[in-house]
DNA sequence: ATAATGTCTTTTATCGTGAAAAAACAGTTT
DNA sequence: AAACTGTTTTTTCACGATAAAAGACATTAT
């Protein structure tokens, strides 16, 4: 089977979106930018677009001839990437319960249950296994250490060291720079959620990443940046598995991150210190009281 | 080609030194734990230390005919990981100049010029992106960072927050922790190196990795224990590529090691915490002085 | 002259395959 | 019966091959 055609049907889906707007489509390195792939990929779409009737192509014009019907859109699990794939069974496995730490990894029957080749599975495991929630055995098998207590504990304790450092350098960023615009946008976007609470809660979860990320990125350190990727998987699946309390914990949060950010705006670190501490302190007590007590480690 | 034998070969180099101690060998499973892999592998050893003349084999009974000559041993290039081989290959490209930050990193020719499969370096390259030094562009090339002076210093930056937690919960542990007598053994080792600095000032950074991997475990975090990884390998390279001073910087270090491990039996936290920035202090210089100043980062 | 399109080449992503190594099972020995 | 040896099965590791996607080069249009 090779390689599957994902990418071209993301971008031809994303493509499509493109001419309900215009009459006629851009150059086709414009259009490559603007979706994020290759020449090569941008010319595939184009060539399907004609086929189906949507644009007339020739050379440099691309006339709009009618606007898509959803017919036209590949189906949405045909746009997803292997990696994506996998991380998502891996994941739903991992959560679905039985799963006890310390249980053994097989490279060949994961590959197997999901159908795709072991090099995949492989390679996925090794990007995943800097989350620290497994860990290989040399020329063996991976061991689970599970989504435990003592795995949140470990967790926030550095997060809290890092946001605490990054909210203390943004708070020193000199008036002109860019980030103060970003937060400002923030802010507001965090007004309008605070109002519309009532049915917008679910949006929380991606402002809440977008906003964390702002303000590790103040600490110009890669490592801190990077080990934002633990935390928004972990969170990610997080909220996807624990619906408990959703809105109220949400609501919590968005009040939280407005004095959070008044205190950013104020550049009074002791302000920043208190209110950075009390937003993480009941973001670790969400995740924990997330983990179900049962389960315990076990020697392998 | 498909696998090497490398474990074997390993583990057979590392059998033939128990036939200079013992006149008869141990049982299969005993010999597997005692070299580190599995029953089949060491039944494979035992064959050829058979037709070798090495032992005589019947089945409990594994007797030592005679010692092990010099040509008895599989050559040293031949025991390496292909991964090891790998990491030494690309740090040589990357050390050895000409490799400017912002240069694409090609996985084909990579895997050509090492003499080995793509799949290999991808793996390698996804494991060694942890560090922090390369970056992959989505579905493209993997672009290289560089060990540039910015990297020091992000990687120091967190060494010392990960470091001064630990030596602080090191200083707390009871009196009856195990790591007491650890910490007791390496400052004899420390002492024994001090005396004979003069001509065995190359044998310290291995002792430097076994101090601060000890403390780092005080924290109990596996973020801040796996995060000595990434100071080890560039400490590893670091050391190999700059011997300037090397004896010089060697002999501060263990005085300064020796000073810390006095802080840390006083469990007096403001000695602990003075000793550890002092002595992180002068590695971070020593890293930062071996950096060429003349690489600076580029757009990609 | 610049920027597009048309064409060709290279690289990446993924699979199936086969040998090395591990692990499981069955039969022996003490 | 516990621990070992003999044998078979399973899994990991690494490769070459192939389609998708990116990238480079040549040509044409404004």
């Amino acid at each position: 089977m090779s390689k599957s055609n994902n990418v071209y049907k993301d971008a031809y889906n994303r493509g499509l979106r493109l001419l309900d707007e215009t009459k006629s489509l851009p150059s086709e390195p414009e259009l490559g930018t603007l979706l994020g792939v290759s020449r090569t990929t941008i010319r595939t779409i184009l060539a399907r677009m004609e086929e189906t009737g949507l644009i007339a192509w020739n050379k440099r014009s691309k006339t709009v001839l009618r606007v898509p019907r959803p017919d036209d859109f590949f189906p949405e699990e045909e746009t997803d990437t292997l990696s994506q794939i996998i991380e998502r069974s891996f994941m739903r496995r991992l959560l679905a319960g039985g799963a006890e730490p310390g249980m053994q990894i097989n490279e060949l029957e994961l590959a197997r249950e999901i159908g795709v080749g072991t090099t995949s599975v492989r390679e996925f495991l090794i990007r995943f296994s800097r989350f620290g929630l497994i860990e290989k055995r040399r020329n063996s098998h991976w061991v689970l250490k599970g989504f435990t207590r003592a795995f949140a504990l470990e967790l926030t304790e550095i997060r809290e060291m890092f946001e605490l450092r990054s909210a203390a350098a943004f708070a020193a960023l000199p008036e002109d720079s860019p980030v103060w615009a970003d937060l400002d946008l923030l802010e507001g976007e965090h007004r309008l959620l605070a109002r519309e609470i009532a049915t917008r809660f679910n949006e929380f979860s991606e402002l809440d990443e977008r906003f964390h990320r702002l303000i590790h990125r103040a600490s110009h350190n890669r490592f801190i940046v990077d080990f934002y990727d633990v935390i928004a998987m972990i969170f990610h699946y997080h909220y996807q598995w624990n619906k408990a309390q959703e809105r109220e914990r949400n609501e919590v949060a968005v009040t939280e991150h407005l004095a959070y950010i008044a205190a950013l705006k104020s550049r009074d670190l002791g302000k920043v210190d208190a209110a950075c501490r009390k937003h993480l302190k009941s973001a670790r007590n969400t995740l924990l009281t997330s983990i179900p007590e049962g389960q315990q480690p076990q020697r392998a």
